[in-house]
DNA sequence: CTTGACTCTGTAGTCACTCAAGGGTTTCTA
DNA sequence: TAGAAACCCTTGAGTGACTACAGAGTCAAG
């Protein structure tokens, strides 16, 4: 099949093929006489998997990683183990540090009940205040906003027609 | 001031203010005979504002909108309001998904309780079915992985030594 | 006068894509 | 069979919010 066909497929778009390609995420596949690139079985496998894994936040390195062990059936599995329990272990850091991080919204939040200007704005004077949280620690796990990709589907959010 | 102080004061780093600068998020200051820049007590504010902002994950953008609230006084503050309640959303939905994604890990993690040979890897097996998740909605809220820099703090954390 | 700390500009890299330009190929329809 | 539409190709640039580096200039202390 040719790379329009392995996309709707797998439900990502061609350029996210080639790029995994270039990326050497997937093998280089043939190519027909007008240059076309030619996928089988197994392409559509391995992206299948990518695709999991990307849909479980993981990294394209972690999934290097899985791609690795699934070619190298005799290697023990106990490292799969261990990248999985980092990655949840992760997971579960940021959904911490995002609560946390909902309470101190919801605490500025409540400093503005209602509409007033922007002079005796709680909200703005509550942001001018020292810095609360200890920032990022070494959680590699995202902050809340969306890759540039995401942000565009997302479009709209900016509010203020400025 | 210098930047150097500037940026020990806010716990950034230089590059960083340079950057907000390019990025027309703190004035152009002025600069010394040597050509430095030499900042006072408003820059200190603003930046503070800046990355306390940062800290509660709001996009740069956001910031933007919230700045020109602040330097226009008379505008009502309704607007802040939105986008803040806008902002608390999006840090709920992202939650949200960061549950399910734990759930979907912790599955995952329990077919494989021991260690095996990759051949028979419940987990590998698990990744390579079909695609469970809806994948991401509109949310603009990032995934479980840091940026760049934040990847670089959190290195050693892909475990094979390979 | 030298050393070292600091600063400057400019450019490139990060991640995981996405988009666009400018072309070639294939398939469908008239 | 011509031409249009749909598909595919490569290359290069853009996204956010920085970070890193090269190569130069400035400044304070010893």
């Amino acid at each position: 099949m040719k790379i329009g066909e392995l996309a709707r497929l797998a439900g990502t778009n061609v350029e996210t093929i080639r790029y995994y390609e270039r990326d050497g995420l997937l093998p280089v596949p043939a190519r027909s006489e007008g240059n076309y690139r030619i996928y089988g079985e197994p392409h559509v496998q391995r992206l299948f998997f990518i695709r999991r894994c990307r849909g479980l936040d993981m990294t394209l390195d972690e999934i290097r990683v899985l791609l690795h062990f699934k070619e190298s059936p005799q290697e023990n599995c106990a490292d799969v183990n261990r990248l999985l329990d980092r990655h949840i272990g992760h997971v579960a850091q940021r959904m911490q540090e995002l609560q946390e991080l909902e309470r101190q919204l919801k605490d500025l939040r409540e400093r503005c009940g209602e509409a007033r200007d922007a002079a005796h704005c709680g909200i703005l004077d509550g942001l001018s205040q020292a810095i609360v949280s200890g920032g990022k620690t070494a959680s590699h796990v995202l902050g809340s906003h969306g890759h540039a990709a995401n942000r565009r589907l997302a479009k709209g959010y900016q509010g203020n027609q400025g």
